[in-house]
DNA sequence: TTTTCATGTCGAAAAATATCGACTATTTGA
DNA sequence: TCAAATAGTCGATATTTTTCGACATGAAAA
């Protein structure tokens, strides 16, 4: 057993558990099963999309882009949403890695 | 933008929630990471291994079962947990390539 | 500049989750 | 059979997360 990570979680670790947590919540999984490849949704698209009020799924966005899912930008007074789905990629594979040495 | 997903997730997805939360607890992630390659871990062990009571390592372990994450098998008194690193790179596998057919 | 549109923030309430002490179940060894 | 060891359950409490209405912000259009 390892005992380096019995009470603390190795800092190169660490931003997985916000990473998952923000994936592990059911309506924000469906909002990120709504874009369609390379697509961006504005906050109003999502929030007609869904049946929470906007300051619910504004809330979801937030925890999606402080956890590195969805990219925001602005354009005009519209804020656009993009699923980052290339650094995704990359740190799922690190995962992967860990777990290909762990079997 | 996919409005079949827009209010109910697809039900090849419906159980990736469930990993991903399941992961998302720093408690859990803790766990995980305490197994070494191949290694089994009983109920115990994960408990001295953590600043938390066995009730609560109990509930931890019961939810990373119950997620697929773990596998319980029963020798003796003891039950031994192990990381079922097969499964689980499959399933991250799916995530991936869902991912790459969105870039 | 005033209005309108798109979005976010704030504070409170509701819901879900985590946590623990006390008790229970099950298996093994004396 | 009885005692010890291993692990889980139950009920209550604490903490976190989700949710929303009302209000604030910021950019474009009139």
């Amino acid at each position: 057993m390892k005992n380096d990570c019995a009470q603390s979680i190795p800092p190169e670790w660490a931003h997985f558990s916000q990473l998952f947590a923000a994936l592990g919540d059911p309506e924000r999984q469906r909002i990120l099963l709504s874009f369609e490849p390379g697509e961006t949704l504005n906050a109003t698209q999502l929030t007609q999309a869904s049946l929470l009020s906007r300051p619910t799924v504004s809330h979801h966005l937030r925890l999606l882009c402080e956890a590195g899912v969805l990219e925001r930008t602005r354009r005009g007074r519209e804020i656009h949403f993009r699923l980052m789905a290339g650094t995704l990629i990359e740190r799922l594979q690190t995962v992967i890695s860990y777990l290909d040495a762990h079997r």
